[in-house]
DNA sequence: CCCTTAACTAGACGCAACGTCTCGATATTA
DNA sequence: TAATATCGAGACGTTGCGTCTAGTTAAGGG
């Protein structure tokens, strides 16, 4: 796992993965289907684990916690990466990859949404598929063009344009999560560039 | 072209392109480096084609002309999915593909939304890389999951997304574009589900 | 008009890794 | 001990890219 963070996906071959195990490729095969598969099942163990359901009492507060979380990268790029090269090539993986990865993160965004609707926070007919569009688009756009940061603080501007966009309308709250992707303090230093 | 588009990027084959054009393959690397260089060329060419910069002396016209353009599929997905799966598994070619084809694409928002700045209505230190990451975000995140509905509304969607947060903060604007994600015009039928 | 040179078409070849298949060895049960 | 199932090791077939070779056609100078 180390090393599939480090030298990429495509570095790590069947060959090697039953080697480490210390087992035949037929064995590993046995078990799962291909080497996505294998990936697959590592990651979503992996993201399961680092990625908790905060329940911090405001829709505000819980997206901080688990986009923050979400957002921290730990090496993870090159796995992604790989399996969603896999999931472009391959329809049948695509499918696998949607339901038992993609689809469980969006779930974890969608309860904290909906918790915020059952609070009264949040207007019971907002979009919250294109709001979980709008926070994983950018995640996975900047994880495989890898043009510009990634890191927490990138998640706290989401969750902040979040919060913004799904209170609107409510009463309260245009202006007062209202920093705008303006906010002065997000502006680091020199992310203008292209690369 | 057609055919890439109905028989999907990896159904091409550079003997495919040559027998096509009637040369010999080999002709074909004396202009292009590889067959996703020859794709690479193909999109550019489309998309310059098909994508026009407006000047309709508002941000939320040039918006919604531009991104109407930009979100308007047609049979793109199979050709731009393998693009981005060769950019993934391939490094020198993803320096390629953000070069020529993802970063000329964000120049032409980036350059509607610096006029916007210079007509007064954007305040000058928006930060326009985190709007150009949602809007195309967005964009690639369904063209590869599809998942839902990828068209011109969503596209009007995410303009006035933009000019809400892109004005926020300057006078006016709160709520003169101010429909916010939750448009009851713009909740389609049954979209919400996953795929 | 002929000969040299350049560029071309056709296709064989090497390569890499996946996923399958075979074989001999080991462990388990009667 | 003998029969059966499971396993490790690795050979094999497959696919398409990108390279390399060989024989052919077209262009231009003497």
């Amino acid at each position: 796992m180390a090393a599939l963070q480090e030298r990429g996906y495509a570095a790590l071959t069947m060959q090697g993965i039953a080697a480490r195990a210390g087992v035949g490729k037929q064995t590993v095969y046995r078990w799962w289907s291909s080497k996505a598969d294998v990936v697959l099942e590592a990651m979503t163990g992996l993201a399961d684990e680092l990625v908790a359901v905060p329940d911090e009492g405001s829709l505000d507060a819980d997206l901080d916690v688990f986009l923050a979380a979400t957002f921290h990268q730990r090496g993870q790029r090159a796995v992604l990466v790989g399996l969603m090269a896999e999931a472009l090539l391959d329809p049948a993986f695509a499918v696998q990859f949607r339901e038992r990865f993609v689809f469980t993160r969006r779930a974890v965004f969608r309860s904290i949404l909906e918790r915020a609707i059952a609070r009264g926070e949040v207007a019971p007919d907002t979009d919250l598929e294109l709001l979980a569009d709008i926070v994983y688009g950018v995640l996975w756009y900047r994880i495989m063009l890898d043009h510009a940061p990634l890191d927490e603080e990138l998640g706290r501007r989401l969750g902040r344009l979040v919060v913004r966009e799904a209170t609107a309308g409510t009463g309260g709250s245009f202006l007062t999560g209202g920093a705008s992707v303006l906010d002065r303090d997000a502006q680091r230093g020199g992310e203008g560039g292209q690369e």
